[in-house]
DNA sequence: TTCCTTTTCCC
DNA sequence: CGGGAAAAGGA
């Protein structure tokens, strides 16, 4: 029956297995139990298994796992194999020795939960039906493909067993009774110092060498000199290349005869366990940036506070993806080693984006990488704009269309223009009070369709080309007094650029009286409405009036923006102009930027002049666009504060046309980030009711307007944000921060208000259910760690079923009191030992213990536990005591008594 | 010496 | 615990 060993679950083994350099004819004795054992049908290791042949490395998993399947006939019985239930967290911090002392969170199962379900790595075995016994181990990750090839990492990995520590291997004897699961709980990973690698190698292997010895010579012996010679040699050497940031747990399951391990099956690896702690395994993390965007042709520098980096294995990489998430260009940021500080912050130009000549916001990712093993950061949002060059005057745009600019003839001039109606807006027209005459002036020119060509290519000539036709319809050639005959010049003549309402940042409009295009524009107009111009001459005609070069400042200012200065005067001039554009003229025209890519509407918010801004909205302008900072005039009005009605009337037009209010600017804020940044609480309102997303975060640190309410101390804000808006409490910024650990930062002793901001955000919290613990990094988390008790490596069935044991500490919630049974019995342990004592001092009533109440009576620990439960203290805590004073069987004695409540 | 990285220490 | 940082080591 053993002859047949290998069977169609051979799946479980690596393809190449069988390449082992052994003799595939002893692969079924190695099955054949050894004498001792009791006589099985399953495979038991051989006690008469030869020394292996090649030579002593104490990672090498004997051959009996080879196979080869062409020697091997089908058996019935699947083969025993491990299976990994639960792997271990990816993340996990090494610590030294030095920094053992105390309790420091053991490795958890990868699942594991800190709120909810701690877990713990473990492992079950398959196919087999006899005691076993699973080892857990901790070796090197990724330097052989094959789990059994691995090798052992110097680093310990140690079990917390009341005070003392345990090194691994870890043995776990499983049986049926624990369904053949092994759980490995409180165990720690200690970071082996430099100068003691080669000794702890050397510590490991022996152990392992000796066991090997045992096996094949079925004695016990110390090694020989050579062999500890040998083993020096490899230690030395794997001392060199061994990877101290990454480890993997290894489990072995073995057959224990008279002490002897004999492999049950091939070992199973965990996937990889990394340092925590070290730059070189750690997370990367972008944690702030001080700019979000760069100019198409990069080369802007950028600041990044980073996690703890490398300088020589670090880059940041920029990436686009398409709409179906491919990736479509990469590039990566240009610095040197000098350029990253104290491994926490990098400054580096910006890589050119693959087209240097794009015309609207390009957005792509930014994320660290290391080259080392490949490790990447989570990407956060970045964008290229336009460079200076395609940004500024922003007469491309319009200049792409076929025609317009230079030397145009009429021939050249698209019919197609004829044929637009000329559906002037009566109501624009006609509201604008007293205006009906020279409305009606005008509106009768635009009906005539008769204008000369010959007359017409001259005006047009005169506007845009230079030459001695242009003078003839310049501003001198028509007097100012004609032109107030026609109602149509302004009485405050003087139109003299006011100062903005607010910051000082429109100098763009100062400049000299001569510069200001209105006048001009007004006669070239009023002169050429008397022409009775056919549609498509007052489409050209205004293209240049508004575009053209003769029009428009070295700053890029035309007559539209100019406008925006008109405060207040309800000029006729002002409505016939937009009403123009609107039904004769390209909707580009109203939204040319200047130099500083401001469009008209930009500067009619900054200016307040509601009702220029209304009439560039009746017109069309479009409402989203940007600035040279991506600000669009939401933007503008939010942080110049303007009135109100300014704001709302922006907001509506965003409503009306159905446009999101959430546009970021090159400064990655969104107008209500700004809005609660300016501590405006209306205007934070208003944003959140038109729909703005409350959940934006900035991007160049991850504020949301919670954050941001929180960091500005602005309680009216927080208070609205968390009471009348989705704001979600547990958003995380780049740096992982939430609104409460932010809170929590702020807090203050010589500040009130940071104390009623961190009660605010808890109380709500409360209200919503969510327990702020949850939120809070130090969270206080549930006592679930548990028994240092029970099972040591060695024989014995300890069988330590952590599933029931967590079980266990599920069930200590519902006991609230000791029964008398259980406390005579610990009172029979720990009365005479004095051990009560100390549980009494653990407890906090040694006040108590010194008045000598308790050392009189007859069971002071029935009387201690009796007072102690009457005092508030819980069976748990008391159970927990007991453990950290290493009385296990005082521990012991409590679970049961829980088990069976 | 200086500049980093590793190890220890501390809250 | 997890984070921060000082001290020690190394080149």
């Amino acid at each position: 029956m053993f002859e047949l060993g290998i069977l169609s679950n051979s799946i479980h083994l690596p393809a190449n297995f069988e390449k082992t350099d052994l003799d595939m004819n002893l692969y079924p004795n190695l099955l054949t139990p050894p004498m001792d054992s009791p006589t099985s049908s399953m495979m038991s290791p051989d006690s008469d298994c030869r020394s292996p042949t090649h030579l002593f490395t104490p990672y090498q998993v004997p051959h009996i796992y080879s196979y080869n399947p062409d020697v091997v006939t089908i058996r019935d019985l699947p083969e025993p194999c491990l299976r990994m239930r639960e792997p271990p967290v990816d993340k996990f911090r090494f610590r030294y020795k030095s920094e053992m002392s105390g309790t420091h969170g053991s490795l958890n199962g990868k699942t594991s939960d800190r709120s909810r379900k701690q877990t713990f790595p473990s492992v079950e075995l398959l196919n087999y039906d006899k005691e076993a016994v699973i080892r857990c181990s901790l070796y090197q990750y990724g330097r052989e493909d094959m789990a059994h090839t691995r090798q052992l990492h110097a680093h310990r990995l140690v079990k917390k067993q009341g005070t003392d520590e345990i090194d691994d291997p870890h043995n776990v004897h499983v049986n049926s009774d624990v369904g053949f699961v092994a759980n490995f709980h409180s165990m720690g990973i200690i970071h082996t110092a430099r100068k003691y690698i080669v000794p702890e190698l050397i510590r490991k292997m022996t152990i392992l060498k000796q066991e090997e010895i045992a096996r094949s010579e079925h004695k016990f012996r110390p090694l020989t000199k050579k062999e500890e010679l040998e083993m020096k040699t490899i230690a030395e050497k794997e001392s060199k290349c061994i990877n101290l940031n990454v480890v993997c747990l290894r489990f072995d399951a073995y057959r224990v005869v008279n002490n002897i391990y004999y492999p049950i099956c091939q070992p199973v690896s965990s996937p990889a366990i990394n340092n925590l702690k070290s730059a070189l395994t750690g997370d990367l993390r972008i944690v702030r940036m001080d700019h979000c965007t760069s100019p198409c042709r990069g080369g802007r520098e950028i600041f990044i506070l980073v996690e703890k980096v490398t300088k020589k294995n670090i880059k940041v990489r920029f990436f686009e993806l398409d709409d179906e998430d491919n990736e479509v260009w990469e590039d990566y940021g240009r610095f040197s080693d000098l350029d990253v500080h104290h491994q926490y912050a990098i400054v580096f130009k910006t890589p050119p984006y693959k087209h240097a000549d794009i015309d609207k916001e390009v957005r792509v990712f930014i994320e660290l990488q290391r080259p080392s093993d490949g490790a990447r950061s989570e990407p956060k949002d970045f964008s290229y704009i336009p460079s200076e060059m395609s940004i500024g005057r922003k007469r491309t745009r319009l200049s792409s269309d076929d025609y317009t600019t230079s030397f145009f003839s009429a021939d050249e001039l698209p019919i197609t223009l004829n044929t637009i109606s000329p559906s002037v807006d009566h109501e624009t027209m006609t509201n604008a009070n007293n205006a009906t005459i020279n409305s009606a002036d005008l509106e009768a020119a635009l009906k005539h369709n008769n204008i000369d060509s010959s007359e017409f290519d001259k005006i047009c000539n005169s506007l845009i080309g230079p030459g001695p036709m242009r003078d003839i319809f310049t501003a001198e050639n028509v007097s100012i007094r004609e032109l107030k005959s026609l109602g149509l010049v302004m009485d405050t003549p003087n139109s003299k650029i006011r100062t903005p309402l607010h910051s000082g940042k429109t100098e763009k409009l100062s400049v000299t009286e001569e510069e200001n295009p209105i006048d001009r524009v007004k006669s070239e107009l009023i002169s050429f409405m008397k022409t009775s111009p056919s549609n498509n001459r007052v489409s050209l005609m205004l293209e240049a009036l508004i575009s053209g070069d003769k029009y428009t400042t070295s700053n890029g200012n035309n007559v539209l923006h100019f406008l925006a200065a008109e405060i207040g005067t309800e000029d006729e001039f002002v409505t016939q102009l937009l009403s123009f554009v609107k039904n004769f003229g390209k909707k580009e025209l109203l939204n040319v930027k200047n130099i500083n890519g401001q469009s008209p509407l930009h500067l009619a918010v900054e200016f307040g002049n509601e009702l220029y801004l209304k009439g560039l909205i009746e017109a069309q302008a479009d409402i989203a666009v940007q600035d040279k900072q991506g600000n669009t005039p939401l933007h503008v009005a939010i942080v110049d504060r303007v009135p109100e009605g300014i704001l709302l009337t922006v907001l509506d037009a965003y409503h009306r046309s159905n446009t999101n209010i959430d546009i970021y600017n090159y400064d990655g804020k969104t107008p209500l980030h700004l809005a609660v940044r300016g501590k405006n609480l209306n205007a934070t309102k208003l944003f959140i009711n038109c729909g703005a997303n409350v959940n934006a975060a900035e991007k160049k640190n991850g504020y949301t307007p919670l954050h941001l309410a929180i960091l500005n101390r602005n309680i009216d804000i927080l208070k609205y944000l968390l009471d009348s808006t989705k704001a979600e409490c547990d958003c995380e910024d780049f740096a992982q921060y939430n609104p409460l650990l932010l809170a929590q930062e702020l807090l203050d002793s010589c500040d009130k208000q940071t104390f009623q901001i961190f009660s605010i955000l808890e109380s709500h919290l409360k209200k919503i259910g969510i327990p702020s613990e949850m939120l809070l990094h130090n969270r206080v988390h549930s006592e679930s760690d548990e028994n240092d008790d029970e099972e040591d490596c060695s024989n014995n069935n300890n069988s330590a079923d952590d599933e029931a044991n967590i079980d266990i500490i599920d069930k200590y919630g519902a006991v609230t009191d000791f029964t008398d049974a259980c406390k005579i019995s610990l009172s029979d342990i720990l009365d005479k030992s004095d051990a009560w004592k100390r549980l009494g001092e653990s407890l906090d009533f040694g006040h108590i213990l010194h008045t000598d109440a308790f050392a009189a009576v007859q069971h002071p620990t029935k009387s201690l536990l009796t007072f102690a439960v009457a005092n508030g203290r819980s069976v748990k805590e008391i159970r927990d005591c007991l453990a950290t004073l290493n009385e296990k069987q005082a521990v012991e004695i409590i679970d049961k008594m829980v088990m069976k409540c």
